[in-house]
DNA sequence: TTGTAAGCGTTATCAT
DNA sequence: ATGATAACGCTTACAA
C-alpha cells in the first residue's frame, strides 16, 4: 500500500505532481509523466479512495437500494446499474429496503456518510423522509416506479403498458380475460396496471375479472383458483408479474389445459423467470437493464431527469388466438 | 452535514470528547454524554465514514464479487451476506466477476482502495493474482466453491452431495439415470459433482450416462435431446443445477412424459428457480443464505476458516419411484 | 513546469 | 474526565 509520497520520492518529484499525473490535471512535462508512471507501476500504487473522497467530499461510490437482494426484477436493474457504474469508474454499494421505508432511511443515512455520487432506488418511491435522510447533497433517482415529477425517476408507463397488453389479448379475440393483480399496496405500479387493464376491457365492452396475489409465484395459485371458480371458461390470463404468469402456465397445464391452445397467458416485466416455463412466457417487457444503466447516467448528470422508457410486448409461446370453442 | 467540531461546540466540549462518546471509548461523564447526545440529535450529526476510515485505515465496507449480478445462486448468497453485514454494521460493495479472472483482479484493486473489512467471492476460487491484487491487509473468502485449504472458503461437499443425490435416485429403484452436467471448466464445483454421480452409479453397478450443458436453462435443451437419443428409456435425470432441472421437467412434460410418474428429475442448489416449475423441483440443497451469512462472520473473525456446510436432499414433487414399466 | 502548505473530518496520543 | 495536537493520504490554491 504505497502512498502518494512514496511514489513522489521514487520519481523524484513532489506529491502534488504525482497527483496531477494521476488525475490528468495539466501541469507536468512528458518526462515527468513517464517517471511518475514508472514509479507507480513499480510500487503498485493505487490512490486511497477514502483520502481522496475526504478531500474532495465526493466518493466514486454509487448507492443502490433494492426491496430484496434476491428479487429477480431488482437483480436485472442492478445488473444495468453495475455495468454503467463500472464504465464510469464507480463502485456500487448495495442495501436492502425491505417492506417499509424504515430500512431505506436507515440505509440512506449510512450511505450519506460515504458521500456517494448518487443513489438508485429500485421499485421504491422517494419519500420526503428518505430525501432528508440522504441529505441535500446526494442525488437520488428511483427506477421502475413513477411518482409525480418532484423526484427523478426512470420507468415505463405502467398504465399504458397494461392497456396495450390487454389490448393485444383482446385483438387476438379474447374476451374472458382474467387479471392476476399484485399487491394492493403497490399504488404506483400495480394500481396503474390494473387501470390499464380495466380501460382496455371497458373499451372492448368486455367484463373485467380480477383476483389479487402479491406478485410472487406462490401467491398466484390461490388467486388462480378463485379466478377459475368465478369463470371456468376464461380463455386468457394477464398476470401482472412474470412469476405469477409462470405459475398460471404451470397450473393451467396441471389442470390439463394446453397453453396457448386452450388458455393464453401473458406476463409482465420480462424477468428471466419468463424463460423458465414451457412454452416460454409472452410478456409485457420493461427494459430493465437499460433502465438501470440510464439511472446511473442521469445521476451522473449525463442525461435529463424523469424519463419514461418504452415498454414492449414480447410474444413468446404462451399467447395465441382465442380457442374456437370454450374448453 | 454537521462535523464533529460543530457538535463539540454545541455541547461545549472538545471534538475528542465527542469522538469518545460516539465510539463508546471510556473517558467522559454521564452529564457530558447526555449533552453530546443531545447536540448530535439536534444537528443530525453522522460521523463521516471516509474520514474515519482514513484515520483508522479500515472502512466498514464489505466487498462482494459475483460471477453475474443477476445470477440466482449468487443472489441468494448475496442476500445472506447483506443481512449479516448489516447486522454487524457493515455496508456491502458489489462487483461482477464475469467469466475470466481479469475483472475480478481489477475490482479487487478498486476495492482495496476503500480499505474494506473483507471480501467475499461468490462461486469463484481465489487465485494468487487476486490475492495479490487485494493486498495483504484484506481478508478474502470464497463461497460455494472449495479449493485446497490455502484460502478460506465456505462450501458444501459437492462430491458427496452429488453422490447422495444419485444414491437417493438409485434407492428409489432407478438405474437408467441421465446426468445433466455443467460447464467443463467448472473444475471445482461441477467436476466433483460428476465424480459423485459416477461413484454412486459404479457402486450400484449402473451405467452412467452424461451430457453437458452450462448450468443455464437454455443449455439443457440440446443436452436433454442427446440424453434421450442415447437412452430413450431413462427413468430419471439428475441435473447439476436447478435451471437445468427446471428445463428437464418442462421438456419432459412437453414430450408427454409425466413427472415424476414416468420420469424423475432431481436438481441441484435449491435456488428459487426450483419452485418455478410444476411439480416443484426436488433438489440437492446448498444452504445458500446461511453460507453468505457465515462468510461474513468468518471474515469478521467471529468464526474459524474453511468450513464445509451440510447439504440436504429436498424431496419435492419431481422425484418418485421408478415406473413399473419403461414408458 | 513544479513545489509548499493548508486542510478535508476523524481518532489517538499525550498532557492536564 | 477532558482538551490540544498530530497525523491518516490526498487535492488544490498559491508561490516560485
Amino acid at each position: 500500500m504505497a502512498t502518494i509520497r512514496e511514489v513522489a520520492a521514487r520519481a523524484g518529484v513532489s506529491a502534488a505532481t504525482v497527483s496531477r499525473v494521476v488525475n490528468g490535471v495539466p501541469g507536468f512535462s512528458e518526462g515527468t509523466r513517464e517517471r511518475v508512471k514508472a514509479a507507480i507501476d513499480e510500487l503498485g500504487y493505487e490512490p486511497d479512495s477514502l483520502a481522496r473522497g475526504l478531500k474532495t467530499s465526493q466518493s466514486a461510490l454509487l448507492g443502490v437500494l433494492a426491496p430484496a437482494v434476491s428479487d429477480a426484477l431488482a437483480s436485472q436493474i442492478l445488473s444495468g446499474v453495475e455495468s454503467a457504474a463500472r464504465e464510469s469508474g464507480h463502485a456500487v454499494m448495495l442495501g436492502r429496503t425491505g417492506a417499509g421505508a424504515e430500512l431505506a432511511t436507515d440505509y440512506l443515512r449510512t450511505l450519506r456518510a460515504y458521500r456517494p455520487a448518487g443513489v438508485v432506488l429500485i421499485s421504491s418511491a422517494i419519500t420526503p423522509d428518505m430525501r432528508r435522510a440522504a441529505g441535500s447533497r446526494i442525488p437520488l433517482i428511483s427506477v421502475a416506479i413513477r411518482k409525480g415529477s418532484e423526484f427523478a425517476s426512470i420507468a415505463i408507463d405502467d398504465e399504458l403498458a397494461a392497456y396495450e397488453g390487454t389490448k393485444a389479448l383482446l385483438d387476438a379475440g379474447h374476451r374472458r380475460i382474467g387479471l392476476l393483480a399484485g399487491d394492493e399496496s403497490s399504488v404506483l405500479v400495480n394500481k396503474p396496471r390494473e387501470r390499464g387493464y380495466r380501460r382496455a376491457m371497458a373499451e372492448a365492452g368486455a367484463t373485467p375479472l380480477e383476483e389479487r396475489g402479491n406478485s410472487l409465484y406462490e401467491s398466484a395459485l390461490p388467486a388462480l383458483e378463485r379466478l377459475w371458480r368465478r369463470d371456468p371458461g376464461l380463455t386468457a390470463i394477464f398476470a401482472l408479474s412474470d412469476e405469477m404468469g409462470a405459475a398460471a402456465v404451470n397450473e393451467a397445464q396441471r389442470r390439463g389445459l394446453r397453453v396457448p391452445d386452450d388458455l393464453s397467458v401473458l406476463g409482465f416485466d420480462d424477468t428471466p423467470t419468463s424463460r423458465h416455463v414451457h412454452p416460454p412466457l409472452s410478456t409485457v417487457a420493461q427494459p430493465l437493464v437499460p433502465m438501470g444503466e440510464l439511472a446511473v447516467r442521469v445521476l451522473l448528470g449525463e442525461h435529463g431527469r424523469n424519463r419514461i422508457l418504452p415498454h414492449r410486448l414480447i410474444t413468446r409461446g404462451t399467447t395465441g388466438p382465442v380457442p374456437a370453442y370454450s374448453p
